[in-house]
DNA sequence: CATGAATGAGACTTCATTCAT
DNA sequence: TATGAATGAAGTCTCATTCAT
């Protein structure tokens, strides 16, 4: 497996390093290569071409977020909490890292559409987990059984989202993590029986 | 002034439609100038590059929303009630017009950085006048006086993008002023008292 | 008679000074109608083309030093004296007006070649009379009957020029007329007896 | 080292001959990739722009007359004959490559003053070996002491550049290197004692 | 005579990708 | 596996000139 081959997260790092960095529009592949420390030809050997790249960035780093909401999901506490620790989880993982936060928050927004539908099937994995959250609130009478899900969802990630981007297009002046029972209660309030 | 010569307008418009129907990268100048019926250096007689014909797509079509904001603003109603046409409003415009939803949700975000920090200084006043309901609401009881007015901001613009994004990703397929009802009440919900 | 038209030296004028503060690249027809106060089409009333202003400027200044060096030649003196004398006036014209200079010595030259081709021309006019110095000293016996007249004329304007164009290069920063004596000197020794 | 490299050689070969051939102003960078037989991208791994491939020929051919000013300069002989040795490899070296002649006369001088001034630059180093010629002939008594260095040198320059593009305007048509003793005459008796 | 809005051809440079070594 | 030199397509913008008014 490709994947698990040094050479694989040496080039992903050192991708989002350079697009943090550089911007995604001054991001040329030589520019990942050398950051990697391979020849720009190697890339190639591991990516079928630059979008392959981005959309392994992605994924790789969704993984750590979906990956954490599954375990947030399974633990033993109400809904509104689980909302909480995801919506923590999120702030957390782009707060301890701002390369990420800068790439996925504005720089990859401007690849092209292309990308940005397939970046959008990744993230409907995530998605789907947020959704499991709704449904177990609304059966357990937490959340308001009249409530559109999947408006509901779109409201709760719409909101993550403005937030985070807001916070990155502040240079991270402030901690977002701090933010998050405001969010919660916020988010709470729309959906609570 | 140039704004009031015909070929602005014209240009503005050939714009938009070359862009929903080619995509961002794909909208040569030169189609742009086809598509308006002028020639190519005619473009350069009334915007100073590609990216200053992108602003000015931006702000020319914002303007209608901000146009409709403040007079729903000023009409005598409910702050509850004022936060319902303008989200109707913002799904009407975008309804509307399916060529403006795609380049406005989909198309102008490939667009680079500094030109999605220009285009984001011209919502600064989209968001001034929703800050002002916000304001209204929870000066005469309506709304909750502990929200953060800022969050409450994002969330609903963040609910409202996010909403109308995935509606043009999914092609029109239903009726977005349909939403507005429910997307109205799970905001108002987080938001009042 | 288009030339003795206001308009005609008008532009001309204008030409100079735009050439001059501009550079040759960066003198647009547009820059110069500008500078004349007329209109850019108007140009076009009393000049064929771009290149025809350029000419004109050339024809109507090397007028000034072949008018002036005819009556130097006419004048009751030695050949030498009059080569003094037309090494006087080259510098004098130039040096009372740096535009001129700028342009000629420098600006102009980044024309085309079908253009220098054109001044070279205009430049014969001025070379014949330069001959007729050098005929005259070797008939009286002050200029050496074995020298190349040709030769002879290419080493005088040559270093004339080469002259000029160094004390350009140089800004100005020295009067260019205090030269004369020391030039005037040395170009006598290579053809005197 | 890049300009070790055979392709460098190969793209200032081509770049004399596309010149010459073409003109200034129509030797667009692909016409000269496809006289190198090579890539456009290709020039572009070996010089900065197209500027940097004009200032290269040059400074690639200057080194010529420079390294064998500086073998004149160093064999035993008088100034005088050092002088005429100069002058005869100047007219030699361009003799020998009318492609070059035509560059370095006509078509170079119709670049941007920018690069113009970047090529005399260049020129200098010549000049300052033609100014030991001078200084020296001054020394030993050969040359008048009372010539300005500066103005001695401004007029072997500007005699020996403005015979070169005469013969070059007129196509070559006589030989060059036939004028060497007349040239030299003419200027030797000018400086001499 | 004068205007000035409109025209449209034309070239430099970048950079993802390949392939011989 | 790894390299990195070479490829070549593709697009923005300028500006001399025209012509309807």
């Amino acid at each position: 497996m490709k994947k698990d081959k040094p050479k694989y997260k040496q080039i992903i790092d050192a991708a989002i390093i350079v697009i943090a960095e550089n911007g995604y529009h001054q991001s040329q592949v030589s520019k990942i290569a050398k950051q990697a420390g391979v020849a720009d030809g190697t890339i190639y050997l591991y990516f079928k071409n630059k979008e392959d790249i981005l959309i392994s960035v992605f994924e790789e780093k969704m993984e750590v977020f979906a990956e954490n909401l599954k375990q947030i999901i399974e633990i033993d506490a109400s809904a509104s909490e689980k909302l909480f620790q995801m919506i923590e989880n999120h702030f957390n993982v782009l707060a301890s890292d701002h390369h990420l936060a800068t790439v996925t928050q504005l720089e990859l927004r401007q690849s092209n559409l292309a990308l940005r539908l397939r970046i959008n099937a990744i993230l409907k994995n995530y998605l789907v987990l947020l959704d499991s959250i709704l449904k177990e609130g609304i059966e357990n009478g937490e959340f308001n059984e009249k409530i559109d899900i999947r408006l509901a969802r779109q409201m709760i990630f719409g909101t993550i989202d403005e937030t985070t981007t807001t916070w990155v297009m502040n240079e991270y002046k402030y901690n977002i993590i701090d933010l998050t029972p405001k969010v919660h209660r916020l988010l709470l309030n729309a959906i609570k029986v």
